[in-house]
RNA sequence: GGGGUCGUAGUUAAGUCGGUUAUAACGCCGGCCUGUCACGCCGGAGGCCGUGGGUUCGAGUCCCAUCGACCCCGCCA
């Protein structure tokens, strides 16, 4: 007999019912997520995606259904016919959503039994990600993930509300496609009619979206998947997800204003918060100087303070020959710098040792002098220029870095990070956001010996800087914007050249010639002859404003089926061996 | 390509200087229990110590290699 199936439908979630249901009779479906069998009265708290409500059997009641409670195990699949029922006062769970009411049990069927599982669902919390990946949809039974992924619908769906309001049209672009210029490496998809041809998948829609601006389409988004084969990390999986968009006859204060406002909806759809607008702006070098890097953490101080100067004649050999050879001194502040024992300073040293630096040299404030390795080999005017410069007082630990600006910056701005986790600065929900402007157009490569887009090539330089295009690429300021929030980019973009004579130039300037700009994306710059609208965008990783919004500690964690760190799938041993036919179909060598 | 952390029961961990039968908690199985909610009490099962090789009278422990998970550097416009 399947009473429910046949003739009895779901009435609640289990998480919904509350004492307004009172003495109301319910049908529910779920769950066990634990069972505690008195030998009389047997409990279950079953569980949906919406929570769990204790429901009750009762031999004095329900002889029969208790009869078969007794075969529960965890994990069952249970449909019950009960009776909401306020508890006693004394009996009251408080720690429980539904802990004022349990449900008394009439009918049981048990629709489908369980192995034991791997791990418990509830305190998942602990179990190796191994074990996790590899059962993911038992990992996705736990609450908190499902928590995630609930709100990484909503905010999808508010996104899609937002913009279409907005008068932004949804345009979906090809996955199988031709690889994009000058990015990250692409995954290769083997075409068996063109045989010895390949597809890429997509690591955005850059050129489709701006062919969709020469259409004229004016506005356009999607939230769509790109593909990128590099290595993964905590925030970086091969593939995510991306808010793509794309506007015709605007400037960047139409974007960032737009995007602000997506950003403001966002947080107050899916977390209540309110973004205070508009978000302050930053320019790449203000950027660098104070925080070294151009993803800076703004939910606390503790800045980069530049004291080459004081240190540029000092007897310091190590200062004065890293200064003398082109190199900055940099310091920051830590308060209460007794905070830090030595072990953690030797710790510290070890840290920005991953960056390049070949020391830290610290000194802790006193009112008399420092104490500090350095102390003795700095003049006293360059202590005290040190200590103004850095603002200290007696207890502070001043931590500095002498090298290249690159190394400096790197240890510096991570050293920042770290001492902030580590010293609980943060604000646990805070959000701050911020744009970087101002970006250099081209980057000088050492390894590739020449300049390479700092964004890509389709970015527009700024109008007056465009004379250095040729004389000093260098001094070359692009129009282009990221959005970084809690020392996070998550979002980039840029107006984009929209005439063919800037473009020719820019591809001299990064020393790409007519012929590979035309064999590579001949199509786009045909298109550029067609009338094309100034006009510009923006990608926000989707993925990763969703870690932030959950505090999620890896992208993980708000994927459903994310992959390891060597790019593979524990759950279905993705990626496997092709058959020989598959082979022999593309025309493929086994070597 | 490189640096680091880790791998012992289903799970999470302990395991001393290399030494007898590898511990614990949770989970699981059986029994008892009518108000628990991390139920309780009694009993029980459960191990290729990631894998392979080496040193040794003897290896979970030491050495080498290898596989896997995670964090980071490089890489990722």
């Amino acid at each position: 007999m399947s009473l429910f199936v046949t003739e009895l439908k779901r009435t609640h979630y289990c998480g919904d019912l509350r004492l307004s249901q009172e003495g109301r009779e319910v049908v529910l479906m779920g769950w066990t997520h634990r069972r505690r069998d008195h030998g009389g009265v047997i409990f279950v708290d079953l569980r949906d995606r919406s929570g769990l409500v204790q429901v009750v059997f009762n031999p004095e009641i329900a002889s029969e259904s208790h009869q078969e409670a007794k075969k529960i195990r965890s994990e069952y699949v249970l449909a019950v016919r009960g009776t909401v029922r306020r508890r006693p006062p004394d009996m009251v769970n408080p720690n429980m959503e539904t802990g004022e009411i349990e449900v008394m049990v009439d009918d049981l069927e048990i629709l489908n039994e369980s192995k034991t599982p791997p791990f418990l669902i509830e305190g998942g919390e602990d179990i190796s990600e191994n074990i996790r990946l590899r059962y993911r949809y038992l990992d996705l039974r736990r609450p908190p993930i499902q928590r995630n992924l609930f709100l990484r619908s909503q905010v999808a769906r508010e996104t899609r509300n937002y913009l279409s309001d907005k008068g932004f049209i949804e345009v979906e672009t090809p996955f199988l496609t031709k690889s994009t210029p000058e990015g990250a490496r692409d995954y290769l998809v083997p075409s068996r009619i063109n045989q010895g041809m390949f597809y890429a998948l997509p690591q955005s829609p850059q050129l489709f979206k701006q062919l969709l601006m020469v259409s004229g389409f004016d506005r356009y988004f999607q939230v769509v998947k790109c593909f990128r084969d590099e290595d993964l990390r905590a925030d970086r999986q091969p593939e995510f997800t991306q808010i793509d968009i794309e506007m015709s006859f605007i400037t960047e204060d139409d974007i960032i204003a737009t995007m602000e406002g997506l950003m403001a909806h966002i947080f107050k759809a899916g977390l209540g918060i309110d973004i205070p607008l508009p978000i302050p702006r930053l320019s790449y070098k203000e950027a660098i100087d104070s925080y070294g890097r151009d993803n800076p953490d703004t939910r606390f101080g503790m800045k980069l303070v530049n004291i080459t100067d004081v240190l540029r004649n000092s007897g310091f050999q190590v200062f004065a020959e890293v200064i003398q050879r082109g190199g900055i001194v940099k310091a920051i502040k830590v308060e209460e710098g007794k905070r830090l024992s030595r072990k953690d300073l030797d710790e510290l040293t070890n840290f920005v040792g991953i960056y390049g630096s070949a020391g830290l040299a610290w000194a802790r404030v006193n009112p008399d002098g420092w104490t500090s390795p350095v102390f003795k080999f700095l003049k006293p005017e360059e202590v005290e220029g040190i200590n103004r410069a850095m603002d200290a007082v007696p207890g502070d630990l001043i931590l500095m870095v002498a090298d290249v600006p690159r190394v400096v910056h790197d240890s510096l701005g991570n050293l920042r990070i770290h001492l902030a986790q580590k010293l609980g600065l943060v604000k646990p929900g805070t959000f701050s956001f911020v744009w970087i402007v101002e970006f250099p157009m081209f980057e000088y490569s050492e390894t590739e010996k020449r300049y390479m887009a700092t964004h890509h090539p389709f970015t527009s330089p700024v109008m007056e800087d465009l004379s250095f295009l040729e004389t000093d690429p260098g001094k070359v300021r692009a129009r282009a914007y990221d959005l970084v929030l809690n020392g996070s980019e998550i979002g980039g973009g840029s107006i984009r050249i929209h005439r063919q004579d800037v473009q020719s130039r820019v591809f001299d300037a990064l020393g790409l010639s007519q012929e590979e700009a035309r064999t590579k994306f001949g199509f786009l710059l045909d298109a550029l002859e067609y009338g094309t609208p100034p006009h510009g965008g923006i990608a926000f990783g989707f993925d990763r404003i969703i870690m932030l919004m959950t505090g999620a500690e890896s992208i993980r964690d708000v994927i459903a089926f994310p992959k390891t760190q060597k790019a593979t799938c524990l759950l279905t041993g993705a990626p496997s061996e092709a058959t020989v036919e598959q082979l022999m179909d593309l025309s493929i060598k086994t070597v």
